[in-house]
DNA sequence: ATAATACATTTTGAATTCATAATTAAGTCA
DNA sequence: TGACTTAATTATGAATTCAAAATGTATTAT
């Protein structure tokens, strides 16, 4: 018997729509390269859509930064430059620190629980040197607090701009000892959640997020960085052609 | 003799752009009523655009979240809810916040005097009784502050928070209590800044946000509102028929 | 009358087409 | 050779077209 009346919307998606959550990735995984010009051709190809969607969907990455549109020249994948770095995560900060607090005030107890298993498998990847392993459930971590935060539209502004910081993979850069103390702030932020204390959540989760800023800086200024994708410079006229 | 050489950089438009910075207005001014369906067609007629750019405009606009979009069933203008009020503010006020501090260590001497000025204005709009100058000087210092905090990401995040905010005139409904109470807080503001006070700076504009979002919600509550411009209900399913 | 069905009209989403701008390639001249 | 034109090619932006979905209207049955 069903006993609930479950509204049971039935998904209804447009081209555009699954395009945008198709390419965002593709951006912010590196497949798209920083720099680099955006494929319209082989992306309408790549997904059998005409070129409007495609470029439907340009729109709105554009708008989320993740895309720059030249008028007449094309679509560009942005690159993460240091003056981004340092606009975006001081921004990143306080809202990181509101989700921590509003988190402390509305967070389950399962859903405590359900974040320190999460945090126990980061701490054993940490162990097994398992970097990709790690920076996943890092992010799993982050997106459980922000969801207990129960803020739509701060978990929607922070994921977007969270997505312009991950085009730096700064993790791979990440030295022995920046990794043990991520990890131990991590421990703290366990600890104040399942102690609800909300100022303290905010303030170690600012701490963090500010030796994270520190860590991609220190990335962005590692010359093997370009190799593995950086911010090779973006041409801003027409002078500076991309071959 | 042209002393310095200036970028000169040619303005390139699209239509998606222009017509996003003009509809924007449009749904924040309340030229098109929330809960409204967007009058393609109208608005393409009145731009003398096709559809194609129109849709991408709608596309950005629904990322701003002044718009939603129905997958076959058209765009439509999102109205201020409650719950909206209650997400957005807290992210305002910390974004404000940040914003102040910020702005405290980096604005020039004559940007503090133009602020006052601006303030000095704004004092005499509150005297005069002019609520739509009040207002509009009101934004204007507001932007000044995000500006002189040197943060393009932080001005976009704001301004497009702001936004959807603004659709709500609850201006209009401000007591006299409140108004005069804003009043003040705009002056401590102002010393604040005068000071270069960033921590008091951030916390007076914390307290002037969470006393807005009090103003917004109780303008929600009143039922003259709906008459006004506010959140006729929307429909969501294909059983509520907009007439 | 009301509800259900069938048909016509309108709207929407997306592919296609077309004009224009940008890029590349070829040719010209110093 | 290398800078400068000019022509051919390609890419881009936006209008148009077209199929499918939604909406509205007329018709029928109850």
């Amino acid at each position: 018997m069903i006993s609930k009346i479950v509204p049971n919307i039935i998904e209804r998606r447009s081209l555009h729509h699954e395009l945008v959550e198709r390419i965002r990735p593709l951006i912010v995984e590196g497949q798209l390269l920083p720099g680099s010009k955006v494929p319209e051709k082989a992306l309408c190809e790549k997904f059998s859509v005409s070129r409007t969607p495609l470029r439907e969907a340009l729109k709105v990455l554009a708008t989320e930064g993740l895309v720059r549109l030249e008028p007449n020249r094309g679509a560009w994948v942005t690159a993460v430059t240091i003056d981004e770095v340092n606009e975006v995560f001081p921004i990143l900060t306080v809202l990181e620190a509101l989700s921590g607090e509003l988190a402390c005030k509305l967070i389950t107890d399962e859903e405590i629980t359900a974040v320190r298993k999460l945090h126990d498998a980061m701490v054993k990847s940490y162990h097994d040197r398992d970097l990709a392993a790690y920076f996943k459930t890092n992010q799993d971590i982050h997106r459980a607090i922000l969801l207990a935060a129960r803020n739509d539209t701060l978990t929607n502004s922070c994921q977007a701009l969270s997505a312009r910081m991950q085009r730096a993979r700064y993790v791979a850069n990440m030295s022995e000892e920046r990794w043990s103390e991520a990890v131990d702030e991590h421990e703290q932020i366990i600890i104040m959640l399942e102690n609800r204390d909300g100022q303290g959540l905010g303030n170690v989760l600012a701490e963090h997020m500010k030796n994270k800023q520190y860590s991609v800086l220190r990335w962005l200024s590692t010359p093997s960085a370009v190799s593995e994708g950086r911010a090779k410079e973006v041409p801003h006229g027409r002078l500076a052609v991309q071959r």
